[in-house]
RNA sequence: GCGAGGGUAGCCAAGACUGGUCAAAGGCGACAGACUCAAGAUCUGUUCCAGAAGUGGUUCCGGGGUUCAAAUCCUCGCCCUCGCACCA
């Protein structure tokens, strides 16, 4: 089958669930429920395999739970809220190649990207567009419950205004301050995906200590304030114009790029003058804390960008410091250039503070010293050096006893100390700056604004958290060993600013300047999914919070919330008995980069606004796609679409590809070559099943056989499917069970049982169905069922047809089989005879007694022979018995539990074989022979037969 | 740096919690054979090394350890992935 006409084949398909309705569910009463569903997608482009692969889990395990007889529901809307959308809509209109680029690379035609610059556009044009794509991978979505988010939708904006008053009126939202990376120019906070640079930083917290001078403050910047005790001096840089800038009622010195961010973070900032920093050199200033005159000597090193241009010296502990200061002390020249003593500036000396392991008392001397740093100007080396001794002092360090208040504490924790209490007593401050340089798309390099009257979720509520921890208690996480990282979220989130001035999204209700953000507005949704397709059209701006608190809590008078909104009583009770049948979900799956704000969010939102009976009950992670071993990430270019995908492969090939790539969190892949070869296999087992077979009616053993590992692969992968374990699940209902057919096949000749041949394809079938529906809506159709695949019913496992006798005496004869290949490859002989000899029975015995013994935890060589010589047929031969029983007691000794279970009891080895003779004549093309090991007839010109021993014949080859 | 998850044969990937039939499932790729006029598809076999008897040797990122026994448990180190916040 060519492409073109595969794709044909599923969207005619696809087109006959549509029109059937088939996956559009309805609460029915007496049938349980399996509600599933995954974060809605970003809508600002194509959906791509990432999203594929999330939703599959998801959209896999909703077919299979369907054919188990659940009334499944899995809806699917659309995200649209968030600044990325207006950013990239900004880009177009200001003509930005590199976004114009990204359009064409998605198969946009030209002529229609300047539309997109219009934000309201994309939300019209992509959300289709992802349907179209799921729709053409097969997806079995209730599509009526679709919806966009934001004020767009005014029924989900009114949801999201219920929600957040809720929140507000249980106490979860507050106000605050907060510090942001921000742009200047655009005046906007500059996310991970709006820098061109400095990707990852965050902002960082300078302490700003004050030193009094002449009834103003030079401001030094420290990001170590624990080491004011180890202060000898202030470095200013004498060249440079400082600014004299009024904040509050004090005048602040600070560098030039510094009353940019002051102006960004503090209120009331005016610039009132400058100065020289030379003007300051040589004269004395107070320094904070320690309270006594440390002089201001010049330096050209410091970094006029970073802080405020000014640095206080801690020699002791800063490599920078103490080679500036060496440097100034053997530096006569400049000495005289500012008119400082000598002497006293030799005198200056530093002073020990911390004490950390593997480090004297002055750290900075030591490394200084060790990496042979020459002066100021080595950068890479003091930087180097500045790291190195930062790490082992902050996590090991403790501050020592000259350290007033703090002495005796470790690092960690002094630093917050100091911190506070210099800020209490007015001697310092806070500056933020990024952590690294971080620069704008618009090209404007960022700074950190301090945001005022920021609101929270406050995710640091203890009780909140308490309440979260709980519900995180009850849930199933799939897989299991993602919860370590769930439980470290809970823990370590604090307060989330819901909102921003920017983006399309909902309004706070309390404050129309405020748009929540989007992983604000996305937390408790699922519920929405429940009742919305009932919502009528016309009643947009009445639906209020009544409207909801009416159908999710049934709170409230139905008639009059009836009268209010104009939808009749029937339907609002119909939408409440929606909700109460679907909720809570049973499942929702995710990437596994959402586990720690989405996932986590969606607990601590459920647990805040539902009773405990509509909590989460479970979430499936996973990993992200890979191409090739390479990343899928739209920053990294590597993308492919869904709808690529499906135009090369088709929409089987490319849901089973994408099933089989991984299991748990790892990244799974995607294998070009599986989906060739899947392709090729899928067809030709279409071919199989609709095409006619040689069959016969009588029942042989090796029927029974395959019925038996027909049955035992349904319960592993029922097992597995419930688990999201898809490329296990497909391991034991495919690809094993496809090789047990072929064994099956070669052993009854080519000619199976017509039954199990139809109860086979039957199966397999359905088994499949959830991965390939299409390609198994075609072959149940073509072998005559009635209705969809999609909607069979997959059959109980039949447990009385598992037969672990049948199945260990076939293992045993393809290990016989095995052992006669091995020997053939290591003698290089083709057999022209073949001889079996199997156990003599005496060793059956014994052997049976040597299980029992190991069930029973007494299995030794002694307790053994003892037991065994109870029967008279090992009496007889106690001879060999006892030279064979310390090999028998290690073999059984090291048999699997699920082997011991299996072969514990002896089989008829020597009928088994002869039933299969010709069989193995076939095989091998020679005469074979069957003996029993103590058989005086035997034929044993080898001397083989003495090597027999149960579940394991002597072989000989001639 | 912090938190979480990983590193298994040519490649992808199970196994690890509960140590032993583990030279390690399955898939992909490769090679050989059967079928075929041929190719493809399909089926069968091989795919760490050695081997004229079903075996032996050396393996599961690297070092050290526990144990009769380690891919599996402990420890140290190296490397990879995800996340670290207002951003979807």
């Amino acid at each position: 089958m060519k492409i073109d006409e595969q794709l044909a084949m599923e969207s005619k398909w696809q087109k006959k669930w549509e029109e059937s309705g088939a996956f559009e569910a309805d609460a029915r009463e007496g049938q349980p429920k399996f509600f599933l569903n995954v974060p809605y997608p970003y809508m600002n482009g194509y959906l791509h395999l990432g999203f594929g692969v999330t939703f599959l889990h998801a959209e896999i395990l909703a077919r299979h739970m369907r054919m188990r007889g659940y009334n499944v529901l899995m809806p699917q809307a659309f995200h649209c809220t968030g600044l990325p959308i207006v950013a990239a809509a900004n880009r177009i209109s200001e003509g930005e190649e590199m976004q114009f680029g990204i359009m064409r690379d998605m198969g946009i035609p030209q002529d229609e990207i300047v539309r997109f610059n219009d934000p309201v556009h994309w939300t019209k044009y992509f959300p289709p567009q992802a349907m179209i794509d799921l729709k053409s991978l097969g997806a079995s979505v209730d599509w009526r419950r679709s919806f966009i988010t934001t004020r767009l939708n005014p029924f989900y904006d009114s949801f999201v205004k219920w929600q957040f008053r809720k929140l507000k009126d249980n106490g979860f939202v507050r106000l605050g301050e907060h510090p942001v990376i921000w742009c200047p120019k655009d005046e906007a906070p500059v996310g991970d995906h709006d820098r061109l640079e400095g990707e990852g930083e965050t902002p960082a917290e300078f302490v700003l200590l004050k030193f009094p001078i002449d009834g103003k403050f030079l401001l030094a910047a420290t990001l170590r304030p624990e080491t004011v005790y180890g202060q000898t001096n202030l470095w200013v840089n004498p060249d440079i114009e400082y600014k004299e800038v009024r904040v509050g009622s004090e005048i602040w010195v600070v560098s030039e790029e510094a009353t940019r961010k002051l102006a960004e973070q503090k209120k009331d900032v005016e610039v009132v003058g400058s100065v020289s920093g030379r003007d300051f050199v040589g004269k004395t200033v107070r320094a904070p804390v320690i309270g006594s005159e440390i002089p201001v000597l010049p330096s050209k090193f410091i970094d006029q960008a970073k802080g405020t241009g000014i640095v206080t010296s801690v020699p002791s502990d800063a490599p920078d410091d103490w080679i500036a200061l060496k440097d100034l002390q053997e530096d006569e020249k400049t000495l005289a250039e500012f008119d400082l003593d000598p002497d006293e500036i030799k005198d200056i000396a530093p002073i020990a503070i911390i004490t950390s392991e593997g480090w004297g008392p002055l750290p900075a001397v030591e490394i200084v010293d060790r990496m042979g740093i020459e002066n100021q100007m080595e950068r890479d080396k003091l930087e180097k050096a500045k790291d190195e001794i930062y790490r082992t002092g902050y996590y090991t360090g403790v501050m020592n006893e000259d350290c007033g208040d703090i002495s005796g504490m470790k690092v960690e924790e002094a630093k917050d100390v100091i911190k506070r209490k210099m800020i209490e007593a007015g001697e310092a401050d806070i500056l933020y700056e990024p952590s690294g340089e971080v620069i704008c798309r618009c090209l404007t390099p960022a700074v950190v604004k301090l945001v005022r009257d920021q609101w929270f979720l406050d995710y640091g509520d203890p009780e909140w958290k308490k309440l979260t921890y709980e519900a995180l208690e009850k849930m199933r996480l799939l897989p299991e060993i993602s919860r370590r990282q769930f439980e470290y979220v809970v823990d370590w989130l604090r307060e989330w600013a819901c909102a921003h001035h920017h983006g399309l999204g909902t309004s706070l209700p309390w404050d129309e300047n405020w748009v929540i953000e989007s992983l604000s507005d996305s937390t408790i949704y699922m519920s929405y999914y429940t009742f919305c397709h009932l919502l009528p059209e016309g009643s947009a701006d009445k639906v209020d919070d009544d409207f909801f608190d009416y159908v999710l809590f049934e709170s409230g008078d139905a008639k009059s919330v009836a009268e209010k909104t104009g939808i009749d009583v029937e339907t609002l009770d119909a939408m409440r008995n929606e909700f109460l049948y679907w909720y809570p979900f049973d499942l929702r799956n995710s990437g596994k980069d959402l586990v720690q704000n989405h996932l986590v969010f969606c607990i601590f939102n459920h647990v805040a606004i539902f009773p405990q009976e509509s909590w989460p009950r479970a979430f499936g992670v996973n990993g992200f796609v890979k191409l090739e071993g390479q990343r899928m990430s739209k920053s990294h270019g590597i993308v492919t679409y869904i709808r690529h995908a499906i135009k090369a492969w088709g929409a089987d090939v490319t849901r089973i590809t994408l099933a089989q790539g991984g299991e748990g969190l790892d990244d799974p892949s995607f294998d070009v070559d599986f989906a060739d070869s899947i392709g090729r296999k899928l067809r030709q087992w279409m071919r199989f099943a609709l095409s006619d077979h040689e069959t016969r009616g009588d029942v042989q053993p090796i029927d029974r056989w395959f019925r038996s590992v027909m049955n035992r692969a349904v319960g592993r992968y029922n097992e597995a499917m419930e688990l999201l374990y898809l490329r296990t699940a497909l391991k034991h209902a495919y690809f094993d069970l496809q090789g047990d057919w072929n064994w099956y096949l070669r052993r009854c000749n080519d000619i199976p049982n017509s039954e199990l041949l139809a109860d086979f394809v039957e199966l397999q079938t359905m088994l499949l169905a959830p991965f390939v529906p299409h390609v198994c809506e075609e072959i149940w159709e073509g072998i005559g069922k009635e209705g969809f695949v999609s909607l069979a019913r997959l059959p109980e496992t039949d447990e009385d047809s598992i037969k672990v006798e049948l199945e260990a005496s076939e293992k045993f004869f393809r290990n016989t089989l095995d052992d006669v290949r091995q020997i053939s490859k290591a003698t290089g002989m083709t057999p022209a005879r073949l001889v079996f000899y199997t156990h003599p029975e005496w060793m059956a015995n014994m052997f049976e007694t040597a299980v029992g013994l190991r069930k029973e935890g007494r299995l030794e060589v002694g307790v053994l022979m003892k037991e065994a010589m109870k029967d008279d047929l090992v009496r007889a031969s106690s001879k060999q018995a006892s030279k064979w029983a310390p090999k028998l007691v290690d073999q059984v000794t090291k048999m699997k539990p699920s082997d011991v279970t299996m072969f514990s009891q002896c089989i008829d080895e020597k009928n088994y074989l002869e039933e299969s003779k010709g069989f193995l004549e076939r095989e091998f093309k020679c005469e074979v022979s069957i003996f029993t090991a103590d058989d005086p007839e035997r034929h044993d010109p080898g001397s083989r037969a003495t090597g027999a021993r149960p579940w394991r014949p002597a072989i000989f080859i001639e």
